[in-house]
DNA sequence: CTAGCTGCAAAACCTTTGCAGATAT
DNA sequence: ATATCTGCAAAGGTTTTGCAGCTAG
């Protein structure tokens, strides 16, 4: 895995070197998932959404499954991470900060935090159950601030 | 909804009930899902055990479907919340202790913990971003206390 | 009687898998 | 040349829905 400058966007190419320097071999199919999650940034994506902009911004003649297992490849390069919202898994890049999301029950918005919030209540569960909990990985669920005023609450 | 002695576990009767003083109708599929739910004591049933238990210990005669759209009728009653475990949702009686799941992501065993641990964390998140997260609704993953001695961590 | 429930069948959704053929190295 | 990847097609699992008919009240 290369490393990057720590102020500056991931490029699809530095994505393909990871997977090079793998072993890895660089297909059409890899290269197009690669651009589309660099373009991404700090979005998170479904499959179904790479799957999209993949077939249709880049044109890449790409099958579903081949997206999930080149999320797959990139996740296990360790260059991206996914987790789990609502039904769906959302993949993002690994140099983001980390973070917690949030999803409105009622509207459906989602919301990060940091994750130096959650360290405290993690060291919390692990001293007290032995669990280590990856709080980034699952949503949390909830009413956002407009919602929430909005049910009376 | 009726009230309930604190000590004691609910019984299908007095889930039962509720239904009724709902206007709802008492059928032998509802009474079946109840007397599953009652069974059930603090345990955590998704919707296929709570099929298979109907059928095969009750002897109904209930459709999936069925099992899905009573499972929503007790917990707009308010008497059965859920929670989703990996991905797939698991209902548990609304009486029991307030607490967070944590699933572990290599044995697949389920932890749980006390909410009153929950409450600083939800309400740090809501003072911070008006989020009110509802962390009970989704389990959280990472690593029990065995796997992560066996993974050496 | 009739609104409300049910079973059945089918579909929606996300994701995985088996396989024969294509291709990067 | 050959091990690796791919598209295709099909299936997996959970949950939802449309609908005609049954039934609780």
């Amino acid at each position: 895995m290369v490393s990057w400058a720590v102020l500056m966007h991931i490029t699809a190419d530095e994505l393909i070197d990871t997977l090079r320097n793998e072993g890895l071999r660089i297909t059409e199919a890899r290269r197009a998932v690669c651009t589309v999650i660099a373009e991404s940034h700090a979005d998170h994506l479904d499959a179904a959404t790479v799957y999209d902009r993949a077939r249709n911004q880049l044109g890449a003649k790409i099958d579903r499954s081949t997206v999930y297992r080149t999320l797959d490849v990139l996740e296990a390069a360790g260059v991206i991470r996914h987790a789990h919202v609502g039904d769906a898994a959302v993949y993002h890049l690994e140099e983001e900060q980390r973070h917690q999301h949030l999803v409105c029950d009622s509207c459906g918005a989602t919301v990060s935090v940091p994750a130096d919030e959650l360290v405290e209540f993690a060291e919390a569960i692990r001293k007290r159950t032995g669990f280590q909990p990856d709080v980034e990985h699952v949503a949390v669920s909830g009413l956002c601030e407009s919602c929430a005023a909005a049910e009376g609450d």
